[in-house]
DNA sequence: CTACCTGCAAACGGTTTGCATTGCC
DNA sequence: GGCAATGCAAACCGTTTGCAGGTAG
């Protein structure tokens, strides 16, 4: 009955507290991020941004929003960047090789992995940050073929 | 006393029961990664093979390795990609984000991440591959900041 | 008012492709 | 000899940058 979605942030005050401006195009950008609820590469926002952000001002404003740490970026391998927002958890992604699809998956065991991984290594200071995806095929296209 | 060093495998064989084509920049790529023992990018490869493969062939030569499961392609988030022989085994790297230095992990615990993933899913069949590589600063550049 | 954000156009760098030639099997 | 591999040049595509103008704080 006209409620509200569960609105997990808001940009302006995530912005200022970042010490950012709330400019139009960056609160559109992240309210458009937020809506998808998936991960986005460049081309998808700035079409579904179109008249609203220059895929420029996207990329500008991509940069900064992850700098401050609230966006991030996730590589799938497609030869191009998506991001999501920061704040969702320690989760990371399965995407279907085929069509795509991407699923989260929680559970990662990087505190683990990046312990051992220190413990054993001969060079390394410390570990800032790590890639984790997973590549598979998705049901619907496992049944298609 | 001219030992050589110990030799991995050997190329031309491995290419025939690819059942590809023994060409010599074929022979020259495989000598050259093989030796390194680090993975490459295609301009270090073709820079190291001048005279001898040109970049395109170098990189038509890797996508058909690939396919073929001799070599493979590994992300380092630097705007380009790396590649290394798919025979040393399911170990992950360490990268530096300061220097570019790389150094190798073993005991990644991947079965076990796959697994778990697996039966979280509700949409995926399978999963075929996946990525893991650690960010973050070597000791080198630790103590020179 | 000033520093920073934005758009446009052009540069950039890695990768891919079309086409003519070469060379392995 | 035939089909795949190779080189050259040019296209491609995601991303970055220079510069002129606009806008949030």
């Amino acid at each position: 009955m006209g409620m509200k979605k569960k609105v997990l942030f808001d940009a302006a005050l995530v912005l200022h507290r970042a010490g950012l401006k709330a400019t139009p195009r960056r609160l559109a950008l992240l309210a458009f991020i937020a809506g998808a609820g998936r991960p986005l590469s460049v081309a998808m926002m700035s079409d579904g941004l179109e008249g609203v952000a220059n895929a420029v001002t996207v990329y500008r404003a991509l940069e900064t929003l992850c700098r401050a740490g609230i966006t991030k970026r996730i590589d799938f391998q497609h030869g191009r960047a998506y991001y999501e927002l920061a704040d969702t958890g320690d989760h990371h992604h399965i995407v279907c090789t085929t069509c795509a699809r991407v699923e989260d998956f929680a559970g990662c065991e990087a505190p683990r992995i990046v312990r051992n991984a220190l413990r054993k290594s001969a060079g390394f200071a410390k570990i800032t940050r790590h890639s984790l995806e997973l590549f598979g095929i998705c049901k619907g296209c496992a049944s298609r073929s």
